[in-house]
DNA sequence: GCGGTCTGATACATCCTGATACAATTTTCC
DNA sequence: GGAAAATTGTATCAGGATGTATCAGACCGC
């Protein structure tokens, strides 16, 4: 991650869940706090997040079984709230694969600590053989290779790609349909903030129109919402 | 270790010492207990030990400094034990290298926990970069031999490859069509981190360019991720 | 329509990367 | 042990990508 860490805590006690977010921020940490396991799918579907702090014991989806789907879809890594340290032996036991765990109460600054950690030992130590996602998209008369990060129309004619332009693309193609706001999108493509009177996603936009719209003074595919940000239509096939 | 895991507390204070391996032993751990790294490095050469618990001070050696000489001699895993939440930031910014920490005062069944969660870990990673070092890989229209570091293309012409170079290869082909940034290539090829402006990466990726791209102005191998570091694209097979 | 707000486009500043040259360091060879 | 060669690190410049400023035009509520 560029810019400093997101991290999604999720826990169903606001007394914990919001001192918490705040303590997080003072010190450098982007903070999205939730109050459960559904609400934690949703944010992680809206925003590019660095680590998830996982309160086990809630109500509705168990954070355990939450904590064991986000190790099967995900790599993002997990750190663990415990009721007690009577709940110890059982989590490690259960070995749902976070990366760490704290006891309730904690102190805010150990937590903090053990973020930094984890966060570094999951960059510094990227692991062997990430399988290679080759993905195919289609769309309009365009596929995109993520392998080359190139587009190729009907024709064969390839279209290189910016980093940025992208990052945007892919992140549009994931959520067809979906309004997405300026500050998510650059969540999601940089992993930073939006700035008060930030255009560098405007600006992307309509760099990346400009190689994918047959006439970019009017975009069907990338599609201003005006107020809201902006959405992809059109149909798209994965493959 | 097949049978009860054997655990080496080091710690100056007889009243933490001695308490706490009476408790570890009572559930299945073998202990040895020394009150300094001296007589530590003694028992390490006299049996084998699954994991350290090190506390951070002492008079003497420093645990820090012993735990740094672990972690460059040995694998063994290594637990912390810290005064205060104080020295947390510190130790992480440390970067020592241990697996977990524990603060005083500490609840020992935590610590407990944390001994067979990190024991846990570090055998269900990868056993040790295999000592077998004839490993042949095959990328473009390349063959890379470990053993001799020299590439070999179809037509049987070989390319030797400096140090660098090789260790920037290997680190790549290892994690085909992921981007990793110039921080973790540098901890990968030198084990060291980037100093603010450092362009050494670069420059090493400009040299195996040279030698593996077909044309080394437009890289289709050894990819530039604006921003984000480099990437190997391509097919990668080991064997 | 009218004014305020938002967006598209352009120009330009800034940041990042590739390449080159050279200095510092390590290795090789005697 | 020491000189020569090879390798690696640092400085610098040029070019490309991205971010910011600005202005004109589009959209909204009234």
């Amino acid at each position: 991650m560029d810019a400093t860490p997101h991290v999604l805590v999720v826990d169903d006690h606001r007394e914990i869940r919001e001192p918490l977010a705040r303590y997080l921020e003072r010190h450098e940490v982007r903070v999205t706090a939730v109050e459960s396991a559904a609400a934690a799918r949703h944010a992680l579907r809206a925003a590019a997040v660095d680590l998830v702090v996982l309160d086990i014991m809630m109500p509705g989806e168990d954070g355990l079984e939450f904590c064991r789907h986000l190790r099967e879809t995900t790599r993002i890594p997990v750190i663990l709230l415990t009721a007690m340290a009577e709940d110890t032996d059982r989590i490690v036991g259960l070995e749902v694969g976070a990366d760490d765990y704290v006891t309730k109460p904690f102190n805010p600054r150990e937590l903090l600590a053990r973020i930094k950690a984890v966060i570094r030992r999951a960059q510094s130590l990227p692991p062997e053989r990430e399988p290679v996602s080759a993905v195919m998209w289609r769309f309009d008369r365009w596929s995109l290779h993520t392998d080359r990060r190139e587009l190729v129309d009907d024709a064969g004619v390839v279209t290189p790609l910016s980093t940025g332009e992208f990052r945007l693309l892919v992140a549009l193609l994931e959520r067809p349909g979906m309004v997405l706001s300026r500050d998510q999108l650059l969540d999601l493509t940089r992993g930073r903030r939006a700035a008060p009177y930030d255009r560098a996603v405007d600006n992307q936009v309509s760099r990346l129109r400009r190689k994918i719209e047959r006439d970019p003074g009017n975009p069907e595919l990338l599609i201003t919402v005006w107020g809201g940000g902006y959405r992809f239509t059109g149909k798209v096939e994965r493959g």
